[in-house]
DNA sequence: AGTAAGTTTTGCAAGTAAGTAAATCTTTGG
DNA sequence: CCAAAGATTTACTTACTTGCAAAACTTACT
């Protein structure tokens, strides 16, 4: 159970850029204030303009920019951008109908984890990391 | 952001003997029921036997059995078993001091999710799941 | 001693995440 | 039209997880 690489560049690009007074950014500016490869940046990059977070533009001042602000932009948002759905665990057999459905008391275990997480993640904004605001309401 | 095979095996596993009452089980039984395949079954028991949840024998008569009630093994114990402490992210550079260290508000993010997630395993014990009762208490 | 039932270990193959490198497309401005 | 700055795409490594197969070790029993 890792955060991946790629959720976590993903995550630091936004909040650098929510941090940031500019309204573009290129690639290359992030990847080298953030310390991240550049052509996997890229990819990133693309998933977020794909899903709506971002938009790009190539071409002398292209780059970057937000498509709304930075408190309606979730962890969630970005998770599933990147990651698409949250699926903590593939079902045993996949696309079959499970033979141990019945006594697999096991699913509702992670689908509870899954719950909880993914309202974690709804509740933190890319402004709420941006300006270190980060206290989770457990309710 | 996924719940490695081995992991749900390992609960898997742990659940089934939990439910059975033979005090001894082996590879083949456990794979068979559960549908997990013998030999890479045979790595995880390993593990579980390493870090002192179960005891093991050859021979016939042989098998695996549990080293405490199933009251106190928890989620979190199985975890740490199998996939080591939780490190929900590795830092940027490891082992190395990080240059983003004091604008890293990434960071606490992570850490407040895996306190979250840790949290939440230590309160859910193979019992628990066993008697199908995984209500987590939400505190 | 020998054999059967078990665990334990080793090696290999497929699939996926992460990283690297280079080529290609698109816009701006001369 | 041309060139430069940028995004976008493609292809190739590297490492790790999962899965498969076989070999090696250990105990109980006759």
């Amino acid at each position: 159970m890792q955060v991946s690489k790629s959720l976590d560049y993903a995550v630091r690009s936004l909040t650098y850029i929510a941090k940031e007074k500019a309204s573009v950014f290129t690639i290359r500016d992030i990847s080298q204030k953030q310390h991240i490869p550049q052509n996997y940046l890229a990819k990133i990059m693309r998933k977020l303009v794909q899903k709506g977070l971002l938009s790009s533009s190539p071409g002398p001042e292209g780059g970057y920019s937000l498509r709304k602000p930075t408190e309606d932009i979730s962890l969630k948002d970005i998770y599933e951008a990147i990651e698409g759905d949250m699926q903590l665990i593939d079902c045993m057999e996949k696309n079959v109908v499970c033979e141990l459905f019945d006594s697999c008391t096991q699913r509702s275990v992670w689908d509870h984890l899954q719950l909880h997480t993914l309202t974690f993640l709804n509740d933190i904004s890319v402004k709420d990391i941006a300006d270190n605001r980060i206290t989770h309401k457990t309710k």
